[in-house]
DNA sequence: TGCATCCATAAAGAGAACTTATCCATGAAA
DNA sequence: TTTCATGGATAAGTTCTCTTTATGGATGCA
């Protein structure tokens, strides 16, 4: 279906008003301009069909035959449109789409979404993991929790956690070597993810010199989440945010033998796009999630 | 249902054909407009509601799940709009309502219309007779034939029968006074309509002085056709228009005793709105009838 | 590496649509 | 009957939305 640019698409809606009020000066009123603007699109309509469409009695209109064909016909396209915009409206302003690591959503925003949800009920939530960094442009995305230095250009960022790294071990496992009293105690035990760089930045600040970390395996498992599962049964040592595992920590399911923690500059953000930040959904989500963090706000 | 004057009905437009065909510059294409404007477009329906409807990839779009569940909610409004403005125009290009006096209507285009049928035959005719002279500003006719001067202001008119009169009978009736061979034998029958000047206006030309028509009942019937219903039936003598009466006198039902006619000036005209003098069902009616009466035209 | 494709942005221009001012016709009220 | 109020039509001038022109950036293809 082909829809030319001169299709009379403001008439109509002129035309739609005066049917349904029974006059141009009311029409025009509604409509938020005057009668003679009401008439001249009515005229235009009229000359596009090419009869009448109002029968212009002295001090009243009424619908010609056509009129009164076009009528109902209009309003009901019309009503559908209006009915697709509402819907439209509705739904990008009451849910919230989220982008977040996997981590972050399950170790943080599983726990406490829910009371987001209870202080707006009306705001749906829809939590998208990914891997790769959101592209606002190209992902319907409101918000999202990213690691990084913060500095990306269009955005606003609310630092929210620091990343910091820690080893972390399962107490059973810790027990089976008599305890892990020093760094070098570690290398007794299998490294989970021994390739990420965070092991050699921390066993430097922690003075341990030349590791010798290849001769552990060198997989990877992409996410802190993995690794916490393997350490939690007891798998090896894993490098971990204590910040996401501080309910494991509590109930003794991991246990963290050292203060020390490594930090490579990098850490949890809220972003979102610069232009949109007053739109109410998105200033709730930050109010409620710096809130939470503790975060002083502007 | 009230629908604003901000409502982005333009928009909503580009929108559906950027959705149908997939691309901002095959879209402006279709519409007529560069690409440009149809980006405006988008992007100010995208405003309007508040999240993006397309995913801009490097050479390609895509709807978001916003747009996928927007576009066939607006093709169907618009399809129903299209529709509804094209039935509207086929209609009214393709049938022709002629406001005619009951008489022409009757002794005229009853007979003849068939032959604008034959040649027109995606013309509908809606015929309308009716008393009162019409007014095209309300009512929704087309052509009207009327009689008077044909001198009305933005109408353009032509001359298609002289409204003359003369005296007719049927021919047994004539028969039972021993025919009729004077005016004044006339005076011996019923004059039917006796009260209609035209009368007094033939009877003056025919030379017949004071022919009291006093003594007459003064009924009129408003109808040509009833006055010739009843001079066929015998009852008298009826003053009609020859050129309306023809087959009745070739069929022996009525007898035009005198070539004497009487004329007040006003004739039959054909009238219709100047300004749609060039509609083609209007001209294609004009054309038609003027032949038939073998009227120079224009 | 160069070219073609596709969308975005900024600035300037065109033209449709709107407003102001005025008129006309009619029905109701004085 | 005259006057006033209502409702629409018309003409001319103005506004402002929409459009175009010009340009840039990003990507895929040869």
């Amino acid at each position: 279906m082909k829809l030319s640019k001169q299709f009379p698409l403001n008439a109509l809606r002129v035309f739609e008003a005066v049917a349904r009020l029974g006059s141009f000066t009311r029409a025009g009123h509604e409509l938020g301009m005057t009668q003679t603007a009401v008439s001249y699109q009515i005229k235009l309509l009229e000359e596009n069909i090419g009869a009448p469409l109002f029968l212009r009695m002295p001090r009243q209109i009424e619908l010609t035959e056509a009129g009164e064909h076009l009528a109902p016909r209009v309003s009901e396209a019309f009503a559908i449109l209006v009915e697709a915009m509402a819907s439209m409206r509705k739904t990008t302003e009451e849910t919230l789409t989220i982008h977040s690591t996997a981590t972050f959503a399950q170790q943080w925003l599983s726990r406490y979404l829910g009371s987001f949800q209870l202080e707006f009920p009306h705001i749906a939530v829809r939590l998208v993991t990914s891997g790769h960094i959101v592209d606002f442009q190209k992902e319907a995305a409101d918000v999202a929790i990213r690691w990084g230095r913060g500095d990306w250009p269009g955005l606003i960022s609310h630092r929210i956690m620091k990343l910091d790294f820690a080893p972390m071990l399962s107490p059973k496992l810790a027990a089976e070597i008599g305890g892990v009293h020093e760094p070098e105690d570690l290398l007794k035990l299998a490294l989970i993810s021994a390739g990420d760089p965070w092991w050699a930045q921390w066993f430097a600040a922690a003075g341990v010199k030349d590791p010798d970390l290849s001769r552990y395996p060198k997989s990877e498992f992409g996410t802190q989440i993995l690794d916490a599962s393997i350490a939690i049964a007891g798998g090896g040592v894993a490098m971990l945010n204590p910040g996401h595992f501080q309910d494991d920590v509590a109930a003794g399911r991991l246990y963290q033998p050292f203060e020390l923690t490594g930090s490579d500059g990098r850490d949890y953000w809220l972003a979102y796009p610069e232009n949109r930040r007053n739109v109410p959904k998105i200033r709730n989500f930050r109010k409620w999630l710096l809130e939470k963090f503790d975060v002083q706000q502007a």
